[in-house]
DNA sequence: CGCCAGGGCCTCA
DNA sequence: TGAGGCCATGGC
């Protein structure tokens, strides 16, 4: 049976944020990404599959300005990538930090991107520095393929509210999704894009349930004595 | 100052 | 399979 609470959570979000416009883009002639609403050009899928490898486990603001500056050296594409001195591209995505590691991998996801390699999830994971939230961020902002993203701010609030268990692991928590939601596309991104605005304002690593609007369902809130906040180990 | 941020890989049980 | 170490910058 469907459990109706996914559904309600993101009507909820959705009225209290509005849509968020996620993934930002740099539109055509511009340098800086922006909230227009996901890519409509293969140089923006491409910007977005990059940005998903620089956005790993790093703020979204530093993975921006690294982009920001592969669109200023005229850099942002799968050819450009392919020809840059490593080192180089290294320096150029420096702001959004492990930038040795993500040269390697954005060379090898510049390389995937040349050969037309196939646009599934399994291609995908296969790629070194591919894990299953980039994979699934590729698949469902780039390329508007319905798979739910799962990522940290997820796991912490569903995981409070009591839906997904924190034991769960990524393909556990994804199928309760996919279990309880329509499947499209459309309401994937913007349910995920929606957790991560509520993680950001309240659902943080110290939750600030004051500011919660989900807080009366909330299995951690109803455990907790029902206090404003609610500290960490306290 | 220390903590945190929209992970993933490697190693070692 | 899962826990722990590693990678690194910038904001607060």
């Amino acid at each position: 049976m469907i459990d109706t609470r996914y559904m309600r959570i993101y009507e909820r979000l959705l009225g209290a944020y509005g849509p968020r416009g996620w993934w930002p883009v740099t539109p055509p002639g511009e340098t800086v990404p922006r909230y227009t609403g996901g890519p409509r050009t293969p140089r923006q899928r491409f910007e977005v599959a990059a940005g998903a490898v620089l956005t790993q486990n790093t703020a979204w603001a530093n993975a921006s300005r690294a982009i920001e500056r592969l669109n200023t050296l005229g850099a942002m594409s799968p050819a450009a990538i392919r020809d840059m001195d490593e080192r180089a591209l290294a320096e150029a995505i420096r702001p959004a930090g492990y930038y040795n590691q993500k040269a390697k991998r954005l060379k090898i996801l510049a390389a995937f991107f040349l050969e037309g390699g196939k646009r599934s999830r399994a291609a995908l994971l296969a790629l070194h520095g591919v894990g299953p939230e980039t994979a699934d961020s590729i698949l469902l902002y780039a390329w508007n393929i319905p798979v739910f993203v799962i990522d940290a701010y997820t796991r912490r609030m569903f995981g409070r509210l009591g839906l997904v268990p924190e034991s769960a692991d990524y393909d556990e928590a994804q199928a309760a999704f996919a279990g309880n939601l329509p499947r499209s596309a459309g309401l994937y991104r913007e349910y995920h894009a929606l957790i991560v605005e509520h993680g950001k304002r309240a659902c943080k690593k110290v939750p600030v349930c004051k500011k919660c609007l989900l807080k009366t369902a909330c299995a951690l809130y109803l455990s907790s004595g029902k206090r404003t906040s609610i500290a960490r180990s306290g």
